[in-house]
DNA sequence: TCTGGTACTTACCTAAAGGTGCATACTTGT
DNA sequence: ACAAGTATGCACCTTTAGGTAAGTACCAGA
């Protein structure tokens, strides 16, 4: 997110005071500026990669291709490569992946629910940012 | 978070094709390394920046302060300063900000169910992508 | 008196995330 | 014959988020 970042380093005596929940692990997974929205994109079922470049507005195509690598990689997600040509590839949520989506389902509701006070916000965040500065 | 980041850039014809949903706005306010953990830790009740410090492990006043900053422009939290001098502070999350730490609540609780699972993954994931690369 | 804690601010620098544009190899539609 | 769509790969460049290290003004305790 981007965005979302890496988390702790080793923490030697295991969860020690420095506050540390499972929110960390997680945040390892859905870094990235697409990520997010490409997990909760494939909660609708198998996406063909020129589809989801599609949804996923705005991304372009090596930042899609490495997020879904990496996701990949996390077992959040399968790829499926139908070996045809011209080439046709989809890509699957695994278990794991669509338990992760469907948490990431109450931060959509929530930006859906307060998307007007949203709108608001970030109209006079800028301002009000540079007023505290001066 | 990356992090996670921006979002669509003003979709002229409202939400047209183009996937958007609330995760948009969400995005934009969480996008920042510490900012989930900062929001989820604030769940807690009103914090001391020197608590909310030593409780993000590792991050630094710079980036601390600015997140914190930026989080009170977005209205999720708010800050109160006593006046008092050595300077006394605290953070406390507004209504919207709670709202939003509590959507954070299931992504804590994915992470930690699956924590084992992710550990193994996390330390074959860098083998996993180069093997695929060659 | 010196160290440490309070909550910051500022200037500077770096690593890494992401974007751009070109190339591939094949097929279908015009 | 030619443009367009399919799913990528690669080299290069820019942006920016974040880290580092210093300083501030004040007070309490050793």
């Amino acid at each position: 997110m981007s965005h979302l970042r890496q988390a702790s380093t080793a923490t030697p005596t295991s969860v020690a005071p420095g506050f540390t929940c499972g929110l960390d692990a997680t945040l390892k997974i859905i870094s990235g500026k697409w990520k997010p929205l490409i997990l909760y994109f494939l909660l609708r079922g198998p996406t063909r990669y020129g589809e989801l470049k599609r949804a996923v507005r705005d991304v372009s195509d090596k930042v899609l291709i490495q997020h879904l690598r990496e996701l990949e990689a996390d077992g959040v997600l399968r790829r499926n490569d139908y070996k045809e040509v011209p080439p046709r590839v989809d890509y699957t949520l695994t278990q794991l992946g669509q338990s992760l989506a469907q948490a990431l389902e109450p931060l959509c509701t929530w930006g859906t629910e307060n998307m007007a006070e949203m709108q608001k916000i970030f109209a006079e965040r800028d301002s009000w940012l540079r007023e505290k500065q001066a």
